[in-house]
DNA sequence: TTGGTGACTTAGCAACCGACTC
DNA sequence: GAGTCGGTTGCTAAGTCACCAA
């Protein structure tokens, strides 16, 4: 983009969120207002600034530069030095402007100095927005490093307050040097080259901080953070109503809606052809929450709307589906720069300064309203779920920390200072009462610490494990009732991988963990199995037949002795009192860490011994995901079954059969060739599963394919002719390459199972036999592939990939086995796991 | 001991995105 | 360049568990 005209780059960066602007403008007592075309560039430094993010200009305009010029001079490093230069003299001006201001300011009674504090902040941000100016002209106007290199030096012999030179392509010829003393020349050298190596140790400190590798002992652990600076939430853009053609019907007629309850009406359109629609407890719920804001804000076209059966929400549906079709069709550049404008509004809220140090955010997205999906059998889903407001949201910042403005008109609920805990902000949502927080992303320290302790924890157990299961397998005879069922629930948490099963409310979903097991979910099975069948978590079903200790079989028939079908099998244990008795054998032991526990240990022991030494990375990942799927199944991690499951099964399976239908033939080639091939063991055999049915609709799906290409050649071919003005060729001239196709394959069809049927083309019986060798590996990997794919359709690994199993576990074992990580974790899981990445090759849960 | 509250982790699904094929 | 497909990411519901007051 270098050479673009300075003002369609400038009108590219987006405008400023209100509040900013007015927060600067405050500062300032409105002494001072940017009119330039480069206020732009200039609000995102006072932005940052003004929002306390411990400013460095030199970051900021180093975005704004980068965004306005693009990607193209991103990769000079020579620029990067320029800029890191130019600016640490205006980052230290404004810097001390600030501070003297908030120290007078904070007296009060001192205008005069105040004044004068202004008037310092101003002139630096003058300075400021000159150099910005020229380095938005000097970067766009230059394309050559060497073109560079003299704005460099001009830009280090100037200083930053130079005169802003024109915006075309001779602004490069206005900055020439201007003579100074050689003597403050090197001074300024000296003090900007210590500053921008300063700067750039803090950079690369930032991007490689080891958290892992500190001590922190001078904190306890229930202090999360020194110091915590952010810009607050994002909340989502208000409702924008529909075209006027666009209406709900009821009993046929359109209903004219005022926005408050069109938005509400479109909730549930968007979600008409979805299951949600068939539900009869979501659609009731829905339309009692829709029938209150109706009340509030009825048809203005005086339509009463009573009955949900009269209400006919396609119209909104199918604009919305259009809408979608809109946005899909966009191009490429338009979709680019619709995410482009979209994350430069979100920029601001997506970091935070978490101990001096830049942080990513995890959800900083407010959620926006819409109707409440619960999943199973939950009573309230369908429920409206109301727009959040800044007035519900609480805010925790530092207290240094210069407190954000919503970006919707409105105040925060309240402003906390609590550094004992990790969240941002928080409300409470109103469909179930439940507290909502934005927390630090997953990749954050805060959260690596944590997930690094969890795993230490369960790899603690270790230690204990041998002990507490020698406890409760005594007590399984005890003759207390709640020890006996403490120990028989123990005894499923730990075999079974359990969830500890907590209390559930009657306004939630009807589900069960260990603890809240009733009678009905658990069957005896004579001699000595039990089967299980409830609905777990996320209300998906557990059903396990298992074999267990006589002990335990003799237990569960006597809790269920004398028990109706809903009584709880467990009545004299819960999950309080099950992880009291844990903690009494390690500091911090729960239910939950079992869990942790025994997926990891699992899956250390079934890599260890399931790993192919001398195999090949496709073994080796299939090696695995194998070990990977069973702590899957063992921690019941299921998924839908893919859409498209049967369809690419059904694709693989004939590429497969394609692979070996190449293969006989290579092989008839070699007989016909030298008929004591058929003597070897490794060729006489024939192919699996390649019986003649199987060649047979082979050979039909290649002619079909190979006719249908013949078509389209066909036609193609004729179009082109026609374009250029010529003759297209005869129908008969296809028919002629259909009947040449059908020929071939009639060939086939009597050669087929003798040595005839083979390549058209003679080679050397080396290269056939080469060329064997290379189909039995991509047979082989295939195979396995295609194993992996059905043996995966209904679990999901990825939960205990990301929850469950130690990283280091992988990270060792790709070491060891000379597996690219890559392989197994993706940007994210990579991004949330950096504190796994050292470990030794040997290493060991 | 119990029940409520608050903070945090775990979970599946849908939308998105990028590689691949034609 | 368009269409397909499968993996990845974002979203938010649904768990666990500590803490506190009654």
């Amino acid at each position: 983009m270098a050479g673009d005209p300075t003002g369609s780059l400038i009108a590219s960066i987006p405008k400023l969120n209100a509040h900013n602007h007015q927060d600067w403008k405050f500062a300032l007592e409105g002494e001072w207002e940017p009119t330039d075309e480069l206020s732009g560039v200039l609000s995102r430094c006072r932005m940052l600034y003004g929002a306390g993010m411990g400013v460095n200009a030199l970051t900021v305009l180093t975005d704004v530069v980068k965004e306005s010029v693009g990607v193209t001079w991103k990769e000079d490093s020579r620029m990067e030095e320029m800029l890191a230069l130019v600016d640490t003299d205006l980052c230290q001006a404004i810097q001390s402007a600030k501070e003297e201001m908030d120290r007078v300011g904070g007296k009060g009674a001192d205008v005069e100095a105040a004044r004068k504090a202004r008037e310092k902040l101003r002139d630096a941000l003058m300075a400021s927005r000159e150099d910005a100016r020229r380095l938005v002209e000097a970067v766009i106007t230059t394309s050559s490093p060497q073109e560079l290199l003299i704005i460099e030096h001009d830009l280090n012999t100037d200083g930053p307050n130079v005169q802003a030179s024109t915006k075309t392509a001779d602004a490069v010829d206005d900055v020439k040097p201007k003579k100074r003393g050689v003597k403050k020349e090197e001074k300024d050298d000296d003090a900007k080259k210590a500053a921008a190596k300063k700067k750039k140790e803090e950079e690369e400190e930032e991007a490689t901080y080891k958290w892992w590798e500190q001590q922190n002992a001078d904190r306890d652990g229930s202090m999360k953070w020194m110091t915590l600076q952010h810009n607050g939430v994002y909340f989502p853009p208000p409702y924008e109503p529909l075209p006027k053609h666009v209406k709900m019907k009821y009993n046929g007629e359109p209903v004219d809606l005022p926005p408050e309850s069109e938005e509400v009406a479109g909730f549930y359109a968007a979600l008409l052809e979805s299951p949600h629609a068939q539900d009869a407890v979501f659609n009731k719920n829905f339309f009692d929450d829709f029938l209150k804001v109706l009340k509030k804000s009825p048809p203005r076209n005086g339509i009463k709307i009573t009955r949900f059966e009269l209400c006919d929400f396609r119209p909104m549906y199918e604009y919305f589906e259009a809408e979608k079709e809109k946005k899909k069709s966009m191009t490429a550049a338009e979709k680019k720069a619709a995410k482009a404008a979209k994350d430069e509004l979100e920029a601001p809220y997506a970091f935070c300064y978490l101990d001096g140090r830049k942080e990513k955010v995890g959800n900083f997205r407010i959620e926006p309203p819409g109707l409440f999906r619960g999943r199973g059998d939950h009573p309230k889903k369908g429920a409206l779920k109301l727009r959040v407001r800044p007035e519900d949201v609480t805010i925790n910042i530092g207290k240094d920390a210069p407190v954000p403005k919503p970006n919707v008109p409105g105040n925060w609920k309240e402003v906390v200072h609590d550094n004992t805990v990790t969240w941002l902000a928080n409300w409470v949502e109103n469909v179930n009462g439940n507290y909502k927080y934005v927390f630090l992303a997953a990749g954050s320290s805060l959260k690596g610490q944590s997930d690094m302790q969890k795993f230490e924890k369960a790899r603690e157990l270790k230690k204990h494990v041998d002990t507490i299961r020698a406890d409760y397998n005594r007590d399984l005879k005890n003759k207390q009732m709640m020890e006996r069922q403490r120990a028989t629930a123990m005894y499923f948490i730990d075999k079974l991988a359990l969830r500890a099963g907590n209390e559930k409310g009657e306004d939630e979903a009807d589900t069960v963990g260990c603890c809240s097991l009733r009678c009905e979910h658990v069957t005896l099975l004579p001699p000595n199995k039990l089967v299980f069948d409830f609905l777990g978590k996320d209300s998906i079903r557990y059903y396990n037949e298992v074999q267990v200790e006589d002990q335990v079989y003799k237990n569960i028939r006597i809790f269920k002795d004398n028990k109706e079908d809903d009584d709880e099998l467990f009545d004299r244990v819960n999950t309080g009192a099950l992880n009291r008795h844990l903690q009494s054998y390690m500091k911090g032991l729960t239910a939950k860490v079992f869990r942790t526990f025994n997926a990891s240990l699992t899956f250390q022991d079934l890599l260890d011994r399931g790993t192919p030494e001398k195999g090949t990375v496709q073994e080796k990942l299939n090696a695995y995901n194998h070990a990977n799927r069973m702590v899957a199944i063992l921690c019941n991690h299921q998924r839908a079954v893919p859409k498209s499951h049967e369809q690419s099964m059904s694709k693989m399976r004939e590429k497969l059969r394609g692979l070996k239908y190449e293969r006989m033939k290579l092989r008839h080639a070699l007989f016909a060739i030298d008929p004591k091939y058929k003597k070897k063991k490794k060729y006489a055999e024939p192919e699996s599963d390649l019986d003649d049915d199987a060649i047979a609709t082979h050979e039909e799906t290649m002619k079909a394919k190979d006719i249908e290409k013949a078509e389209k050649k066909f036609q193609k071919d004729n179009e082109k002719l026609e374009a250029e003005g010529k003759k297209p060729q005869a129908e008969s001239v296809l028919k002629e390459k259909i009947k040449e196709i059908e020929a071939e394959y009639k060939r086939l069809k009597k050669e087929r199972g003798t040595e005839k049927h083979a390549l058209k083309k003679e080679r050397p019986t080396e290269k056939i036999e080469e060329a064997i060798e290379k189909l039995d590996d991509k047979i082989k990997t295939f195979k396995l592939q295609m194993e992996d794919r059905e043996a995966g359709k209904e679990v999901a690994l990825s939960t205990s990939k990301i929850n469950y199993l130690d990283p280091r576990i992988t990270v060792a074992w790709c070491k060891a086995n000379d597996v690219p990580v890559e392989k197994l974790f993706s940007k994210t899981l990579l991004t949330k796991f950096p504190w796994a990445m050292e470990v030794d090759p040997d290493w060991k849960f």
